[in-house]
DNA sequence: ACTATTTGACCAAA
DNA sequence: TTTGGTCAAATAGT
């Protein structure tokens, strides 16, 4: 069996948790205002006993740019921010959004940003719960996957819910990213090469076969390789004790500021059964 | 004008 | 009581 990736503490701590719309806390003073659109929308809250349990995973994202921070958290939603709180324990404080469509469409999912305090470069993301809106502007980029209902992070989402939500969740990559481009090992210096290239590949990564197509020279274990656009397999998982749900983004502090993924060669499989390979690519 | 973010207060769970 | 999550008024940005 593969055995789990995530080593994120934070992907224990926030694991699944109760959804349930009944209660209507009394917000003595508070209430008096506002008294539609958000409120009926909250389902949180309330003992583990109704509603069933929204689905809750973290993800890391390593940001090598001290600029633009929040352009490369960016995971193809729109999120709008409505808190932000010092946590104990923790140097930095964590930053509170829900999606920007909640109250337009009734868009229940929420994320979690928080720095590592080990490493201020990585962001711990924690999702939880699924979008129940689909951004037109992330479907797949063209050819590939003319599905007309491509399965969106949401729907991918909620399948996943559905039919693994017992227990510990493998690291799903999901992830809608939109970039420019660009690979940057961390250990090179970061250069300023404006090459924009459209990534042929992985535009179909949904169990096929494909290459990265720029590597880092100088890192064997870990590769490079810009997309422009990318959506994983939300059930990929690599084959092998280490597995690494972990995407990072390399960016660079130029304009316009490139961002790559950083992941791992080798032989992957889907839970599905799918099996694909990251190939070494040639670089010259 | 509107919309998004900031930030202290409020609330529930631990 | 402490802590984490959310609310919403104030503020900032467009």
């Amino acid at each position: 069996m593969v055995s789990m990736n995530m080593g994120h503490p934070s992907s224990q701590i926030l694991r699944s948790m109760v959804a349930t719309g009944t209660s209507q806390p009394p917000r003595s003073s508070r209430s008096h205002r506002s008294e539609n659109s958000d409120k009926d929308l909250r389902e949180n809250r309330s003992p583990p006993s109704k509603r069933r349990t929204i689905a809750s995973w973290t993800k890391q994202i390593r940001v090598y740019s001290k600029m633009g921070v929040e352009g490369y958290l960016d995971d193809g939603y729109s999120w709008r921010k409505y808190g932000q709180k010092g946590i104990h324990g923790a140097k930095y404080p964590r930053g509170y959004y829900r999606c920007a469509e909640r109250n337009v469409r009734g868009c229940m999912a929420t994320k979690q940003v928080q720095r590592s305090d080990q490493d201020p470069t990585v962001f711990e993301i924690n999702y939880r719960g699924n979008h129940s809106c689909t951004m037109a502007s992330y479907e797949f980029p063209s050819s590939v996957n003319p599905e007309n209902q491509e399965p969106t992070l949401s729907t991918i989402a909620q399948q996943q819910n559905a039919e693994q939500q017992p227990s510990d969740r493998v690291g799903f990559l999901d992830q809608s990213f939109a970039s420019s481009s660009l690979h940057y090992p961390l250990t090179s210096t970061i250069k300023t090469e404006e090459q924009v290239l459209l990534s042929p590949v992985i535009e179909n990564n949904m169990g096929k076969n494909f290459s990265c197509p720029y590597v880092s020279p100088s890192t064997s274990e870990t590769t490079y390789f810009s997309v422009n656009s990318f959506r994983w397999h939300p059930k990929l998982a690599r084959s092998g004790s280490e597995i690494n749900d972990v995407i990072s983004v390399a960016t660079s502090s130029t304009n316009p500021p490139f961002a790559g993924l950083e992941f791992p060669f080798g032989e992957f499989h889907t839970l599905d059964g799918q099996n694909f390979t990251f190939d070494n690519p040639p670089f010259s």
